[in-house]
DNA sequence: CATTGTGAACTCATTCACAGCG
DNA sequence: CGCTGTGAATGAGTTCACAATG
């Protein structure tokens, strides 16, 4: 698909906030957009939006810009973000909870599909999104049955490592953690840290610096 | 406070990974740790660590190591975790609504003392964390009266950016912003944005390569 | 003598600057 | 003529490799 050698992480990033902003323009009734005006739009140097895209090959017309319609479909398309996923959620608590019912998951083709727990109290429960909470013991069989290909940790990060070892097993091999620690996987799995404890570090760290 | 030169963002946010790690490496009764053991904990490699931290000082014994509950002091006075922190939290919806009661934040000196909306049916309303709903039009009394330096937004896209100004106003000039899209604030106030669709994409694009 | 601390080498990412093209 | 696409230049971040040292 891309041209050659590998692509910064941060360009996949960037391809995401590209995309969200396409959506802005397009429904603002833009048909056209140059990489000056998208770059300001995700303040971003020009021809970083220029340089990522070229990545992935040659979508613009010279002197015109990007077409905003078909752009976003290039884009979808290389996020694999043109067809639904269906993510499996593990921690039941406040935070699996308000995930499972986060509308901005379902809008993008993210589907919560089963929500597990071994808390005794919560299993059975049935959520306001519909779902039954399962027992983290039938993992496996639920995502198997469901065709789950990402896990959400949202346990305690006690648990965390025993659910992402679980999530193995059943052949998941993609998780968003967001338990504040780091869990151990093999390098067929891929795992995104969403530690928001970590970034309010960050920003005490630059507060700090700048007073 | 650091000898010269930018530090790298990523060392940031590594410092707050390593001191996770050495909170865990202390409740399991070590006092000294190399910089390869820590490095192998957290995934990174071991010139990384002392270079990270070489930054800062020279907090090592050579032959030795680093001294465990020193090098967690060391950290927690760079990244200014060493005192107590007061965030304000705007939109109660689910996922604000978790964050409250996020037992992290508090554990790590993170202190949710404000809880806003703009809802009629949420103004007033008495959350499980014991804070009352104040009205947004309220947040530059509160903010002042209460403290707060530190501005979490978990309201829908739409309102991100007028909360954003909002919190600048009252001159907050740290946000964490949840919500999915990117806001503007001028060069004096510093974001770090959480959004996990965003991470999600990341993922997806992954998978699909590795596939 | 094991491990730190760090300049130098290297790898990865961003920005510049302009040729190529619609 | 304006904007894209991209090689070349710059800048940032990581890893190597070893001298310094408790």
């Amino acid at each position: 698909m891309n041209k050659k050698g590998k692509i910064p992480n941060a360009t996949i990033t960037r391809l995401s906030i590209y995309y969200r902003q396409l959506e802005l323009l397009e429904f603002d009734g833009y048909r056209m957009v140059s990489s000056d005006k998208l770059a300001w739009l995700c303040q971003v140097n020009s021809a970083q939006v220029r340089k990522d895209l070229g990545y992935f090959g040659e979508f613009g017309i010279r002197g015109v810009g990007y077409d905003v319609i078909e752009l976003q479909a290039e884009i979808k398309k290389i996020l694999a973000i043109n067809r639904e996923w269906n993510l499996g959620v593990v921690g039941i608590g406040k935070l699996g909870s308000a995930l499972l019912e986060h509308e901005n998951l379902s809008v993008r083709g993210f589907k919560c599909v089963a929500a597990f727990d071994n808390a005794p109290g919560k299993i059975g429960k049935v959520l306001s999104s519909g779902l039954t909470v399962r027992p983290i013991a039938n993992l496996d069989r639920s995502i198997r049955d469901l065709d789950i290909e990402i896990g959400v940790i949202t346990t305690p990060a006690s648990a965390a490592q025993s659910v992402a070892n679980l999530l193995l097993d059943a052949h998941v091999n993609a998780i968003l953690n967001f338990s504040p620690t780091r869990i151990t996987v093999p390098d067929c799995c891929l795992v995104e840290n969403m530690d928001f404890t970590v970034t309010l570090d960050i920003l005490t760290y630059k507060l700090h610096q700048s007073s």
